[in-house]
DNA sequence: TGTATTTTATTTGTCGACAAAAATCGCCTT
DNA sequence: AAGGCGATTTTTGTCGACAAATAAAATACA
C-alpha cells in the first residue's frame, strides 16, 4: 500500500502550520514570477486550493503586504506587487551599500560556525553554475549573500539586505536566460575572493571586494534592460 | 441638540476603518511605552475595548508582528517586543549609518517642496526644546529626520531608518528625564546646520555633519546608560 | 508533604456565514 | 444608438461560534 493513508487520507494538518503553508508557498512564487507582477490574488481561490479558510489565507496575506509583496487596495482586489523600474537607481543604492555593510560586518563579527555556512552556499550557488541552471543561481546566490549578512550579526541591515535579495530575485528572473555565459564563474571566483577576505577579517578589503562585485552585478543588470529594451513587461 | 446622534448612538465605523485605528493606536502606545515591553496583549480585551470583533485586531496585530514591535510565540500569549539591551550597538550601528545615508542623499536629491517639510518639523522641534517638552522632542526630532529621508527618496532606506527611529523613540523615552539639560539646544543648531548644507547640495557636508549628529547622539544614550546602571528594566 | 496525573479554564487558530462596497450587467430614457 | 440609472453579482471586511493547544487548578498517590 502507498504511504498517503494514515486513517483516511491527509486532512490533518498541525494548528498553526497553515499560515506559515501558504505564506511560504506564496512568497516563492511571487519571487519566481510563477505569479507575475500584477497577478491578481483571489482570496476563495485560494482557499479552496489550500481547503481551508478565508482566515488563514488573509492572514497570510496581510504579512505579504507588510513586505510589499503584494499590493492591496481597500475594499478592492488586491494583486502582486508590480517592480518599479522607473526608480531601479534607487534599488541599485540600496543593494551596492548592503552589499558592502554586511560583508565588512561578516568579516568583523563572523564565527567559526558562520564560514561553514557560507562555504556551503557557495558550493550549492557554484553547483548550479556548473548545472547551468539559472534559476538555481539565482536563488543560491541570494542564500549565499544572506548567509554572509547573517554572520554580520546585524538584524537591522539582514533584514534591509533580505528583502532587496528579494527584489533582486524578481528582477534577475526577468532576464535570466542571459546568465547562460561566462559571468557566472566570475561571480563564483568573486565569492572565493569574498569568503577569504571574510576568514582573514580584513574589513577594508571585504568592503572593496564588496563594492566591486555589486556594482558589476548592478552593471550586468543595467545592461540587461539595455539589451532587451527597458520594458518588456505590462506596468 | 448635540451633533452626536445621528440616528441610535454612534457604532457606525466605515467599513475598512477599524484595523487602521487599531493599528496606528497600539503602535503609539507601544513607542511611547504606555504599553512597556513585555506587556502582554490581550485580543478579547482590545475587542470590547474597541467594540469590535476579534478579526481586525488579529489583522492589526499581525501588522505590527511584522514590524517586530509585539512578539507572538505560537498558540501562546503575545506581548509588546523587547528592547535588546545586549546587542545595543547593533542598533548604534545601524542609526549612525543611515543617518548618514539619508542625509546625504537628501543633500543630492531633495526638492524645493521638501526644504518647506524639513523646515517645518525643525520649528516644531525648536519649539518642544524651548518648551522643554521632552515628550515631543523625542516625536518631532524624529519627525525631523524621518523628513530628509523622505527628501532623499530612496524608500528602501527611509522605511529601515523609520524602524530605527521607532526603536530610538523607545530607548530615548525611557531616559527622557535626562534630556532636562543644555544638549537639546546643541541639537536645534545641528539640525539647522544640517538644513543649511541639505540645501546647498553638499553631499560630502551632509555626510559629514550627519556622522558626528549620530554620533553624538549614540554617545549621549550610552552616557545615559552608564549613569541609570544599564538594565532598569524587566528583560 | 511533595510530586505526578487528571480536570478545568483560558486563549488562540480556524471556520462558516452575513453585510457592506464595488464592479458588472441589464434596462430604460432620450 | 448612446448614455444614465437601477438591480444583480462578486468580492471583501466583520462577526460569532467552535475546537485545538496550552496553562492553571484540583485531585490522587507515594
Amino acid at each position: 500500500m502507498s504511504d498517503s493513508d494514515t486513517s483516511n487520507s491527509m486532512p490533518e494538518r498541525k494548528r498553526g502550520s497553515g499560515v506559515k503553508v501558504v505564506y511560504d508557498l506564496l512568497r516563492d512564487e511571487i519571487l519566481d514570477l510563477v505569479l507575475p507582477p500584477g497577478s491578481p490574488i483571489d482570496e476563495v481561490q485560494l482557499a479552496e486550493r489550500f481547503k481551508m479558510s478565508r482566515t488563514p489565507i488573509r492572514e497570510a496575506l496581510v504579512r505579504l503586504a507588510g513586505e510589499g509583496l503584494i499590493d492591496t487596495l481597500p475594499n478592492r482586489s488586491t494583486m502582486v506587487a508590480n517592480i518599479n523600474f522607473l526608480n531601479l537607481h534607487t534599488f541599485f543604492d540600496a543593494l551596492v551599500l548592503m552589499y558592502r555593510v554586511t560583508t565588512r560586518l561578516a568579516a568583523q563579527h563572523h564565527r567559526p560556525e558562520d564560514l561553514e555556512v557560507i562555504r556551503a552556499r557557495q558550493a550549492e550557488f557554484a553547483a548550479a553554475v556548473r548545472a547551468q541552471d539559472a534559476l538555481a543561481m539565482i536563488a543560491t546566490n541570494a542564500a549565499f549573500h544572506s548567509a554572509i549578512a547573517e554572520a554580520g550579526r546585524n538584524p537591522y541591515f539582514t533584514g534591509l539586505f533580505n528583502r532587496l535579495l528579494d527584489e533582486g530575485r524578481r528582477i534577475l528572473r526577468l532576464y535570466y536566460q542571459s546568465y547562460d555565459d561566462r559571468l557566472p564563474q566570475r561571480f563564483v571566483d568573486e565569492h572565493e575572493e569574498m569568503i577569504a577576505v571574510i576568514a582573514a577579517r580584513d574589513a577594508e578589503a571585504a568592503d572593496r571586494l564588496a563594492r566591486a562585485h555589486a556594482e558589476q552585478i548592478v552593471a550586468q543588470i543595467q545592461k540587461l534592460f539595455a539589451r532587451t529594451g527597458r520594458l518588456d513587461l505590462a506596468l
